[in-house]
DNA sequence: GTGAAATTCTAGCACCGCTAGACCTTCTGT
DNA sequence: ACAGAAGGTCTAGCGGTGCTAGAATTTCAC
């Protein structure tokens, strides 16, 4: 058994590396970046081993992207943790989401804007992907007011987050009043209803 | 002169040529089927003539994108000439968009998703482009209240119409609930600052 | 009609995601 | 201890991409 279970270990090791290398290089120079040639050259096997591991390049996105979830689920909880107050807790969660989007942008194309083919609003979603929408929902939850659809809302204010983030990367809209832009989504929907 | 105006004329009628069948092609089958063969096939020339209309395929979806921006202005400019008030002007220019983005997603990927060099927040800006978000300003400024930024609060708007049609487009928000969604980013947006 | 100029085409480059089949290593049964 | 089976990894290659150099063709000016 042990030496079935070391293989089992090495070949988990070697999953992970080649999702830390197809993030990192991500990271440091786009998604275009990450050819399966140039990912099996950073971890030192030949091409052929990423597809045992995985079906193709966008099933190793997908599974950088949950990567993503679980970093973007903890800032965002960590965020409305230091804060107290729904308007507070609103502006500190919506600032931790535009911050994560802004420091890892590559990660957020994957988790985001990428088609890759994750399960959304359904239970089937990732874990750590219905974390984060769970944070985000007890940052709205107190600012409903009488709308009584507490989800619709919190998927609309990740919709306002979303479209500032992804307009302003793609050049769309000035960076530099990105603050000013996030206030008055913010402002708008801790108005109450 | 009447030859050279006529040579002039047939390659301007050739790169409309282009621009349509690229356009078409995306509505049609994705951009992804958008390919230089392809394209070259469609317009029925060899590949290196796409190359002396444009610079590369990025410039011929921008082609594509600047009528997209036209049609867009035209449908906003008419959703806000059919009602009066500013609640439901809001309403219509908001379904229009949001409209115009699902009846022609290829078009308002190459607007608003793709990375294509064009620029936007600035007077270089192309005419139908300004001219559209012109329509959009015109909606959100009666909602304004006492922001005193109009055109913040009407990229800020955008950015929530946007973040609503991208994740919606690419199955990380239900179809089935866009209208609610839309509604409440529109009684957020006129329920005054 | 003929040489010059402009235009269009053929053919090919370097790269992409992905995979079949050869090769080598490791385990199993005698 | 060793032959054969099983498993894993590799080399080599397929059909596709955007793009371009240089040949071939057409059109022009004289």
């Amino acid at each position: 058994m042990t030496i079935r279970t070391r293989r089992e270990r090495e070949r988990a090791e070697r999953e992970q590396l080649i999702i830390t290398a197809a993030r990192e290089l991500a990271e440091a120079e786009g998604w275009d970046a990450v050819t399966t040639r140039r990912l099996a050259a950073e971890i030192e096997y030949s091409q052929p081993v990423l597809y045992s591991h995985f079906k193709g390049k966008d099933a190793i996105m997908a599974a950088v992207a949950v990567e993503g979830f679980a970093e973007l689920a903890a800032g965002l909880r960590e965020a409305r943790a230091a804060v107290t107050g729904p308007r507070e807790t609103l502006a500190a969660v919506g600032g931790a989401y535009t911050a994560f989007a802004r420091r890892r942008p590559a990660l957020y194309d994957a988790m985001f804007t990428h088609h890759v083919g994750l399960p959304f609003a359904t239970p089937e979603a990732p874990a750590a992907l219905r974390e984060a929408f769970g944070e985000l929902l007890r940052a709205v939850e107190p600012v409903a007011g009488a709308d009584g659809a507490p989800d619709l809302l919190t998927e609309t204010y990740w919709a306002g987050l979303h479209g500032l983030v992804t307009l302003m990367r793609s050049g769309r809209l000035p960076e530099e009043a990105h603050e000013r832009r996030l206030a008055l989504l913010n402002a708008r929907f801790a108005g109450g209803g």
